[in-house]
DNA sequence: AATGAATGAGTTTTCATTCAT
DNA sequence: CATGAATGAAAACTCATTCAT
């Protein structure tokens, strides 16, 4: 296979694990079975990998949200998203795990800033799209509360709470947008 | 002036703006004006230093929570909690950004995991006594819901977006509650 | 218990057990249950207790070669130490490790120079009494090779050979002095 | 030249000189002129690389023994032993002060426990096929005894007697072998 | 593209000692 | 006699990065 691509899978999934800091480069090379300079040769520095890393699950989230609308009512496309949201965070928790650790986490934040801020701009817009034809007036707040509640549902199931009620927690939302 | 005192607060702030990880022991003495070897000294290591951080946290939410409720209905409660928490909010990021941080990070969160779940699970016990009076059968899923609506609001009023109207979505959360 | 008397018990425990390099006096203290301050202030510093506790099992191999000898033949008393010997061998372990320590550990040997000296002198000089008077002329080469040859049985059990035959060992060097 | 075997030599002559654990590592990679990151990256650590020198010297202690016996008598394979024996001793003090600290130091022995096993096990073991030829009944005690009475007068020699008289007690013993 | 030896700054931790009370 | 807070030097270890091959 590929060594940049072993690299960059390996990598993901530590980070995610462990965390950007907790992680050194050493041990992602180990299991990826890759020398050290080769992270240099292609990445630059660790930092490049990140910013790499990152980079592609944007590129996800954008793909997540690129369905198919033109059919579809804004509540309809809001279920969709719920839809999506919830099994993506049942079926990958690592991914949430990596993107809160990665905003949360102030050295990594400066990192990505202008990356994050590109994605977190992309998903308030894509939001705000559909809040538009419910309620133009209220659209921006609506976005921003809603996307709130999806990262702190994300963030109670994955960091806090080992008995969250995820499938009620689902419904009660549903109810709410459908 | 104490200088286990002064260790404290000086840690909490960069620990808060920095991140542990990246907050060396050597600056945090430093800026406290005290050698390195009291750290050892009063805490034994840096993780009890964070763990003597985080109970002291802890034990600033307990109080906020303890106040008093024997004349008030369960809605008034909970407006007098959202209250609170929007202007503690404001007023002092870098405690939210503290904790958040913690709970995010891997690495802190196996450090302090027992001291995390015992504050969560006040905070969660503290909340569904007040949605047992409204809504009995729903109170765990509600309270659930309720707190990870705040902590989605901190998160992204601090961590991702710049413009997040707080005003605005204050108001929305209150008439909800209200 | 004289927390004087308390401290130089439980360090010699200790320096034995661990090595004098390897014994932090916070560890010692703590099991002594005394504060830190209590060993500068009788000893000074940590080489002036370990002086003390040097000086203390001189005294006692002092004591131990000091038994009557008026009536007895050499070669009986000969056999009479070879007996103190071995039985203080198994009994008292530590008590040889902790001899073999001090004088191997090129650290240790530093502190204690003066005292390793007096003390082999007088080993050797009541060594050499005894052989003096069953063959003046080469005394001084047996008294040493009687010496080599304990400490050698000494250096074996206790820290090389697990199934060190002890007894049979004894029962061969006794045959060979009596 | 090989940096890694220039770090060998420098570490072994200070370990035997002033001892494992009086022997920071930042005197043994300036007097090798080479960075304190290179022991890690070789060794692992600092006990690895003590475990790397010890094995070296059971090397050549296994070297040493394995002179050819064909032709020889047992008693002339004693000779030839304690010849060596002798002749090094006087040569290399160093070497035997190295091995008698490593085994007698409880920190030190810790870290080779293994390697001091399998290193005295073959010691007994050869030295006993020369017994076995000599009196095949009481070999095992016999070698304890041998291998005991040289130790001892390393520990002499080395550690305790200034004056030790090692060519008188060379010619005892090499009397009671031939 | 790939390796791995080598670096060196930086980090936490250890610990004997001092000193005011 | 006794305490324990405070110091500071020294230690081992970590780890991203560089560079010759």
């Amino acid at each position: 296979m590929d060594k940049r691509e072993q690299l960059i899978e390996i990598a993901t999934k530590l980070f995610s694990e462990k965390g950007y800091e907790n992680t050194p480069l050493s041990v992602v090379c180990e299991k990826a079975n890759v020398s050290k300079g080769l992270i240099s040769h292609h990445f630059k520095s660790k930092d490049g990998l990140l910013r790499e890393i990152f980079l592609r699950t944007t590129n996800l989230i954008v793909e997540i949200n690129s369905f198919d609308k033109k059919n579809k009512s804004p509540n309809e496309q809001l279920v969709e998203l719920l839809e999506s949201f919830f099994s993506q965070l049942e079926a990958d928790k690592l991914f949430f795990q990596f993107n809160l650790n990665m905003i949360v986490q102030p050295s990594t934040r400066e990192i990505l800033d202008d990356l994050i801020k590109e994605r977190s701009s992309f998903i308030l817009e894509k939001t705000k799209e559909i809040f538009d034809k419910i309620d133009a007036e209220n659209a921006l707040v609506k976005s921003h509360l809603f996307i709130a509640e999806l990262d702190g549902i994300a963030l109670s199931y994955l960091g806090i709470y080992k008995d969250f009620p995820l499938k009620e927690i689902k419904e009660q939302i549903m109810k709410k947008y459908a």
